[in-house]
DNA sequence: TTGTATGCGTTATCAC
DNA sequence: GTGATAACGCATACAA
């Protein structure tokens, strides 16, 4: 094998065929006006010398990088997270399949030490990377807040860009929406069906559009079956953290003392936390209260007694069906807003309330 | 805001200030020789025009691209594995620091079909990415086989290359090193100084490097404490996947059988589906048998009974060593090795042995 | 301090 | 079917 120190470009396969580097160039691309022998002697040439085509010249040129930009506003845990690295997953798939490479952008409050100075007066903060010919689209994990500034910025954005996750409307924009309204909606039917009537949940992101959507598909639930809204019943999303059982500890007392006997959780970890809780308090579940949940549960996590009842929805394809959004954007076609489908995977948290409640 | 319709350069810039492009390439760059005052008009005028730099022309003339290529052969599960995740995050977090961006390419068997076909006849398969100009290096997260044809691939790869994961002392590459036979050796040896004898080893991956260096590190411990090894103390490592708890219940009888008192897992979640069955068989942990487990306790997971005796160590700081290996390889220093370093944070699921056994 | 000129590697538009 | 030539946007060596 031969290392070449210089760079090979289609100009030495040129000069070693004996022909000029636009026929190269064809004859490299499959370009069906090249003579079939000319072809067979650039290969040759092109394998023997070690060529390997400069891309970044091509995109250059050709003016698109065949690269999705994903911008992560809040930061890397996402990549062990079993909610957006799912939703990433299919992404990276899906790109992949259509020959799109995904890049990493974490916008970041300070500026990094070693850019170039001017440039960054120019645009003080955020999504320069949408902007500088880098990526051919774009797909931004929102974080729990969208600003005015920075929805002005994505409307300026070059390229077609998809929204993940903000649980709003956001006019204009191509989203996958979380659809956390209808889930919690459909979770509350749920209970409502099997005759409970006193229902809790434990929220996630107060003072959030994930928040206000959540509280929304609550109350459609209970305008659904006719029932009279309870604020009493109606448990306030309260600040709550997966990673602290204590604060959970106090959530779910707020809600027992009201004599719920349907809990809804706003993701599977903290379901597994408050189900082991109920258990140490001498609940028993789902005979005293049923428990219902969302999300796949921690990757690993096999064995669980009672096995929860959860909502789910296919995440990876999720992903994938975020590169179509992405894709049709950028075939011009008119913008839309996909939501995920959850659907209750029955396990054995689920049950009627006691008959003497 | 005007929304620019043409792409805005430096030419333009120049036109409205009334100078040329070199100055302002100069101006936007902070270069000293530029008059005050014209770097201000060049920055107002760049400004108003909404000017944007095309880093996609900037990379090709400086025939660098501040991206690193992610290389992963086993597939985009990656992106929410506890495990790979972490590394992942950290890597991702110090090229931010450093200003680099991180690209992922999932190396395919089938050629993508809107490839061109020529690029495709001269290099069959694999790692083109690292070839052709798009990143200034890679970090290639091994699968559990690196064959030599992949090695000589990779040695002829013109940009500085990281390897993750490959428990194998490849010479000539920096590496980080997952560990594996070291915090197996310090597990065990834990277990020993406990007054344990018989210990039992729930594995993963046969017949690859993981498993060799696993059993290596078995064997080094016995050695180390002058026990003779009996074959049967040490349990070979077999076939068995976290998600499915029937396979674990086999294994973990094998060992059972042979009256260990110590039981290594080789996963966090591995072990919490090995206490769970240990739970169900009514075999008390640890006064009956002691349990390890290597690794970051899948998401979320915050109340076990008993909690689980865990050798860890700082992955998001692995994945920042990883960054310091590339970063280092790219300035010329030469290459180097760094292995994880797993330390016991001690739960409550080691003591010693009973006293009968 | 600024202008001029050249080149990076590739693709594309012309001729021939 | 192939060759010559221009162009993409930017950075930079050299000249002025």
């Amino acid at each position: 094998m031969v290392v070449p120190k210089k760079r090979i470009t289609i100009l030495d396969i040129a000069r070693a065929v004996g022909v000029t580097d636009g026929t190269v160039s064809r004859a490299l691309a499959g370009d069906a006006r090249v003579k079939p022998e000319t072809r067979e002697k650039v290969l040759a040439a092109a394998r023997s010398l070690g060529y390997r085509p400069n891309l970044a010249a091509r995109f250059f040129k050709q003016g698109q990088t065949r690269t999705i930009g994903v911008i992560m506003e809040f930061g890397y845990w996402l990549f062990y997270n079993q909610y957006f690295g799912r939703l990433l997953a299919g992404l990276a798939d899906a790109a992949r399949e259509d020959d799109r490479r995904l890049t990493f952008f974490f916008p970041q409050i300070e500026p990094s030490l070693d850019r170039v100075a001017g440039h960054d007066l120019i645009h003080p903060k955020g999504f320069e990377e949408l902007f500088d010919g880098r990526v051919d689209g774009a797909v931004v994990f929102a974080g729990q807040k969208l600003g005015e500034a920075t929805l002005n910025l994505l409307h300026e954005v070059p390229v077609p860009v998809v929204l993940l996750n903000t649980n709003q409307v956001l006019p204009g924009f191509a989203q996958l929406a979380s659809g956390a309204g209808a889930r919690t909606k459909a979770a509350a039917l749920a209970l409502f069906d099997r005759g409970h009537r006193k229902l809790g949940m434990l929220g996630l992101y107060p003072d959030t559009p994930y928040e206000w959507s959540t509280r929304l598909g609550l109350i459609e639930a209970y305008e659904a079956r006719g029932f009279e809204f309870h604020p009493k019943s109606l448990v306030p999303v309260g600040h709550w953290d997966v990673s602290n059982p204590e604060e959970l500890t106090l959530s779910l007392d707020k809600l027992l003392e009201q004599g719920i006997t349907g809990l809804i959780c706003s993701e599977s970890a903290q379901m597994i936390v408050a189900l082991e809780l109920l258990k140490r308090r001498g609940i028993r579940v789902p005979e005293q209260v049923s428990v219902l949940g969302f999300g796949p549960l921690p990757h690993g996590i096999k064995l669980l007694d009672p096995w929860p009842s959860l909502f789910n929805t296919d995440l990876i394809e999720g992903g994938r069906e975020t590169y179509r959004l992405l894709k049709d954007a950028s075939e011009g076609k008119p913008v839309r807003t996909v939501e995920l489908d959850w659907k209750l995977s029955e396990g054995q948290t689920l049950a009627p309330p006691p008959k003497e409640a």
